[in-house]
DNA sequence: TTGACATACCTAACATTGCAAGGCATAACA
DNA sequence: TGTTATGCCTTGCAATGTTAGGTATGTCAA
């Protein structure tokens, strides 16, 4: 189970880069999730619609209600163009963190 | 700038590893985060102290006041077994996630 | 045809939380 | 003596997140 933070630090590039692969409605994104990682990010609908929401507010992604191959109306989600900038910047960030991380992870640690 | 909840998702994992390299203060734990981030990583003392106060409680860290080449008093944190325990976790957590969007961002985007 | 379950979306409200802002103290230096 | 950097701490309120609930439809088995 991933910390509370780490999921709320993940979701929007989650989101984003998955849409990257095309459309795609909020409850499969979930399944996509849970997929991707291996069953280690679990998101609930809770969490991830309001997200949805928030990030359509702020023009990264826009939703269509359409019939997916059931008979269901889905609302599918689709990049926009300040989605894939608000990417690029939420990359940069987390590639940020990560390489000050892994630059400790790879110093012989000395004892106190 | 690094989004909050990237700052929050992280600053458990950095203290720690920090603290892998030798004991620390508050203060220069701050600084020495700005310095490996390259000054992308910008903490509050606000944010930091409560943070340690906390790991401290669980266990993870241990605290002693103790004067340093200056006359100052300073608050010396130094890792635990428990911490290293608590690394070890928050590192694989953290890869999970890394793992899961470098999937993602390794993958030919598809036209929608 | 009825019930149960999976799919699919949404939000209100409450508890939790984070952090800005402030306070305190001392050293260094001009 | 005033200012800046160092060094620690906490309060209070704003912002937040999750739980829990609601709605609806398709599918399948009994």
């Amino acid at each position: 189970m991933l910390s509370k933070d780490l999921v709320a630090a993940s979701a929007v590039p989650l989101v984003l880069s998955v849409l990257t692969e095309g459309e795609n409605y909020g409850y499969a994104l979930i399944q996509r999730v849970r997929e991707l990682s291996g069953g280690k990010i679990e998101w609930t609908e809770g969490m991830l619609y309001p997200v949805l929401h928030w990030m359509e507010k702020e023009g990264f992604i826009e939703s269509e209600w359409r019939e997916g191959e059931t008979g269901r109306k889905r609302k599918y989600y689709r990049m926009r163009q300040e989605g894939r900038k608000a990417l690029q910047e939420e990359k940069q960030q987390w590639m940020s963190v990560h390489e000050t991380l892994t630059k400790l992870w790879k110093q012989q640690p000395r004892s106190t």
